[in-house]
DNA sequence: GTGAAAGCGCTAACAA
DNA sequence: TTGTTAGCGCTTTCAC
């Protein structure tokens, strides 16, 4: 493979005349620029980028650790970063941790081993590994959640607000026994699901009981099993909170080999909006997050604390937006 | 950040020892490994990424460049790729090309640059940036369609079977004009759907005519845009053959507005098997690929060819399966 | 079994 | 403006 050597030869130039001239230094002479590109292009040149990061002690390229690559809001953050990040000439490369605090742990080192400049993460519940990106300096930014035990930039969206005002939608349509399905204890995200329900019963005067209310992990199978539950009791809920759409699938599965209908029977809304949404017969009443945006101002703080990473941590609060679909209406 | 010559120091021995050590080399004495994992904790050594793949020429990474971050198929892919690399302790990186035949030379050009040991990669429609892998002798694997130019391990879905089989289901439920609405010309599985589509047609003697097809982006708006028109006709189609689940969106709205119900009076069967597909009403007949499979055979295959770039190029073809519901019976 | 030392390809400090 | 050269941190001969 051509090296630098090789293109300084073929130009006639030195190998600091070619390095200046392709990584745009002023101080070339235009027609040497040129010379030199012609060579590297001919030579189909490119940089060894080992060497290059070994020698820059550090790499134009931010890692992005997201906790399940199949769930659309986290690609839909992906994308955010990827716009900015591009902006800017940098690479980003995405990590998929599953949730696994060991996975992410492993992304975590990787990321050091590999000196990116800076990660931008959705922390597992008992994450401890970030510790290590603060020891050494390395920027980094928490998407979705904030981190237990480290101060940082985050930035997140207002969980509690969210699910405060989606659960008094369902008192104000009339629902009277209103269930809650959530993730799992020590989640962030998911505590605050459950935190923003309570409130809402609170200021409706209603009795919020555990009986009505079930945590799992973000999936469908879970939430289908949680949905199961719920709807065998005594006294099964007339209206269900959902914590993400994987998990309204669930239980809108749930529902559909009951017989139950969503809105008639049992009022439903769920975070996250999703494309099949307003397919399903009663379109899902959602609460929508501002993925994207996430996304871009995730990388924004981080490019910000590359620069400069004495800055004070900051926490950006962005807020969902309730869609009233069929599916909380009677 | 701690150096190997600070392992070394710490655990009195050579860096060389140390580098032994850390690597799992048989050659190091029992107790002097002891020693040299003992300094390495207690610094928080962390190998130095560049350095390493600067001298090994070679990083223990595998890019995947997908066309579609948001496109549950893909990600699907990727976590089997990522399954069976990290078994062998290779990490993977996932590259968002978006389509975009500029993004995708731009992530080519950024594994090549890395020195990663390998590339899967869903090629975009004019891609003849791969040649380079080529060229540099970068072991990689195209999945989901074939390079247009070049010959390499290539792992796709029967795809033109699939679209034969669904295309028959619906002529044997009795549907008379069936429609269909396929990717872009030139991406090869967007033909292949289509060239079974006619196949099955054929088969069953009925005359295609170009008026119940329609190509465009594999998005939902460009679907919905396109069953709109088809529906507009004077002699609009009474089934639809849909490319994949995204599009299958953008026809469901479309049915959805103009008062049409899938199944009775338009029949309906889509590409990809997708969460919610079980969900609308009726539920939605789909073709379902191996996305998972095609992930752990496509990184089995890139295991192979960085061991061995000599090797024959191979076509994998796996097959998928017509699942019939609701939206293709009357 | 262990150490000394060369060198991977690049960038940047310094010299001219 | 351009060239010379040191050195980033690691692995791997080669010598002992």
């Amino acid at each position: 493979m051509a090296r630098i050597s090789d293109v300084a030869a073929r130009a006639g130039v030195s190998t600091a005349t070619v390095s200046r001239a392709l990584n745009g230094k002023s101080t070339v002479d235009r027609e040497l620029v040129a010379r030199v590109q012609k060579a590297a292009d001919e030579l189909g040149y490119q940089p060894n980028g080992p060497a290059r990061n070994l020698r820059r002690q550090e790499a134009a390229v931010v890692a992005l650790i997201i906790s399940d690559v199949e769930n659309p809001f986290f690609t839909a953050i992906a994308r955010g970063v990827e716009d900015v990040a591009h902006e800017v000439g940098y690479s980003v490369v995405l990590c998929n941790s599953d949730e696994s605090a060991e996975k992410e742990n492993r992304y975590i080192d990787i990321a050091i081993q590999e000196r990116v400049a800076g990660v931008i993460l959705s922390p597992t519940a008992t994450t401890s590994s970030v510790g290590k990106l603060a020891d050494r300096g390395t920027a980094f930014v928490a998407v979705d959640r904030p981190l237990p035990s480290q101060e940082s930039d985050v930035v997140l969206v207002d969980t509690r607000l969210a699910a405060r005002q989606a659960t008094a939608h369902l008192v104000a349509q009339g629902y009277e026994r209103i269930g809650c399905i959530t993730g799992p204890v020590g989640v962030r995200t998911a505590d605050d699901w459950l935190a923003g329900y309570r409130d809402a019963l609170k200021s409706a005067k209603r009795r919020s009981t555990t009986k009505l209310v079930r945590r799992t992990e973000y999936k469908a199978t879970g939430a289908y099993r949680a949905a199961v539950e719920l709807l065998g009791q005594v006294e099964p809920p007339d209206a269900l909170l959902i914590a993400n759409s994987a998990m309204a699938v669930g239980v809108l599965r749930a529902l559909q080999e009951h017989g139950i209908r969503p809105g008639r029977d049992v009022g439903l809304v769920a975070f996250d909006d999703a494309p099949w949404a307003e397919l399903v017969d009663p379109p899902l009443s959602v609460v929508a997050q501002p993925a994207y945006e996430i996304g871009t101002v995730a990388a924004r703080l981080l490019l910000a604390r590359i620069t400069d990473n004495t800055r004070p941590p900051s926490t950006t609060t962005l807020g969902a937006r309730l869609i009233e679909r069929g599916s909380s209406r009677r």
